[in-house]
This record gives structure tokens, C-alpha cells and sequence, in this order.
DNA sequence: ATAATTAAGGATAAATTTGTCCTTAATTTA
DNA sequence: TAAATTAAGGACAAATTTATCCTTAATTAT
């Protein structure tokens, strides 16, 4: 569905959103073992997310590390496909199809779309929040 | 949500399971043109789905060409998926974890498991015959 | 038999994705 | 001010995906 780096974009945020805050930051080593990733890769995905604080924020030296704002928290998962740039399952042609939609059709186009919708609205009202929620609240891994 | 591979895949297969027969084969120039794709590289992909007449037959020389039998045209499009080796997306985690499961979840498990299910679903009760009849009887392209 | 046609298959190349390493910059603490 | 810590960023490397080209094998028609 998506890519590596996307993978690790969504569970380093869930994780980030459900252990920091302004006053408690994560640092690198501490992100990529808790979400069993290459560190030095998420650091190139952190960096991705962290660009205009769009996602998550990051301060430098000693006590620094990254973190999440609660404005940041209450964001759709959406906004983080978007800072990746690989939303794009969520609305194009199961067959590749440049030009398919409800006037052009593709064979698998009516039965497709369905389910295209009901993922693109679970990533619109997900919020990142709801998901460190449920790690919270319900017994869920990373 | 699939490769560019297994999307020539899907459409190679819907156009020759419309346009030909044991009696009418269609050539790999012909084939690449009707679903706009890459010449050479499709033909690495109808080789793969020629394996074993599992999905494709073809036969060489003059008036030789790619073909679907009647019951290779009954096979599930999953089938499809599962000669390009690209059907793990039907069971995967949606945060790429390996062990996430109904007893292991992941935070985003039960809602996107609804999802997987019909995506599942939809790959293994629609035929490939079913996507051919659908270009013929409704104004559908590929 | 020979030539023509068509898919099969191997080698290779280009592009993209995934991943690592090292240096630089910013910040804090001593 | 100096040392320590931490993210930022650049260069590079490995792996995978996408794509092309050329030769070989099979089949048909002359």
C-alpha cells in the first residue's frame, strides 16, 4: 500500500505523539527502536516530517530530540501521506489508469472506488491523536 | 497499491481475455498498444503470467501469439496477483508490521482489517472474464 | 531446406527506493 | 569559552523496480 518510508513516517508519528510533548522530547535512538526501524533512514523520514514543523518539531543539543504540539496530534493521518507524497493510492486507478474516473471508467473503476473511499475518510477522520489513544487505551504494539 | 508491473499485469490480461481466443491470438505489439505500455517490458510480464499457462498461453512463430483459455478467463483477477507475487497487500499491515494480527493489533487494525477485507474480496469473487464483459457490455476502457 | 514470424530468455541499463556514514550546525552545560 | 549532545544535511552505496536490446528457439509458409 505504502512505501517503506511512509510505514516508518506513520509509526514514528503514532509514537511520537503518544510519549512526547514540548516538555519531554524523544531523541533519534530512542524513535527507531521503539518503532523497529533503520535509524539512520528514519532520520531522512524525520527530517521529511519535521520540515516546516509541519508534522513533527525538533530542537538541537543536549535535552533536544523531537516531539509533537497537540495542534500537531490533532491532525488527520492524511496530513502525513501528504508530507511523504505517497497519498496518492488513496485516489488513483487500481489499474494505473492516468485518465480513468466516473466519466472514463475502468473496468474495476464502480467496485473500486468504494473501497477508495471508505480508506481516503478513514485517513481524513483519523486523527494522529486517536491512534496514540489507542495504544494507550487499548493493548496495540507498534 | 500495486506495482507498475502488475498493473500492465491486470490490463494485459483484461484486454487479451476480451480480444482473443485459442482460434485468435493477439501479438505483443498489439497487446502493448491496447493497454499503453512499455513493449519490452511487457513482454518480461506476459512471460511471467505465461509461466505454466497459469494465466496466459501462447504459441511461437507465424499466427503465433498470446491467448486465454475459457478457464483461465474463470480465474479470480486475484490469480493475476498472485503470478506477479504482489498480493501481499491483501494481507499485509497497514503500517508494515509482521506480526500485527486480530490477537496483536496495531492501532490502526480494526478499521483498515474492514477495508482489507473487501479489497480481498473484490479481487477473488470478480473473474477476469467478469472485467472482460464488463468492457464489452459497458462503455469501460483501459 | 529456407526464410519469415513470433515468443522466450539473457544481459544490461536507468531510475527509484532504501539505507548508511560522515560532517556541520545549533544548543546546552560545565 | 570549551566540551558534550543532538538534529540537519550531503554524499554515497545497496537493493529493487522499471525498462531496453539482442540473441535464441519454435513454428509456419514458401
Amino acid at each position: 500500500m505504502f512505501s517503506k518510508a511512509t510505514e516508518y513516517a506513520l509509526r514514528a508519528s503514532i509514537f511520537i505523539a503518544q510519549k512526547s510533548s514540548e516538555e519531554s522530547k524523544l531523541g533519534l535512538d530512542e524513535i527507531a527502536k521503539g518503532i523497529n526501524s533503520p535509524k539512520s533512514f528514519t532520520a531522512k523520514i524525520l527530517q521529511q516530517l519535521t520540515a516546516g514543523n509541519k508534522i513533527i518539531s525538533s530542537t538541537r543539543g543536549p535535552g533536544g530530540g523531537f516531539f509533537m504540539t497537540k495542534n500537531a496530534k490533532m491532525l488527520p493521518v492524511k496530513a502525513i501521506l501528504s508530507a511523504m507524497e505517497d497519498d496518492d493510492v488513496l485516489d488513483k486507478c487500481v489499474l494505473g489508469l492516468k485518465k480513468c474516473s466516473d466519466i472514463k471508467p475502468c473496468p474495476m473503476h464502480n467496485q473500486y472506488k468504494t473501497i477508495k473511499v471508505q480508506l481516503k475518510n478513514l485517513f481524513l477522520s483519523k486523527t494522529i491523536q486517536d491512534l496514540a489513544d489507542e495504544m494507550e487505551t487499548s493493548d496495540r504494539y507498534l
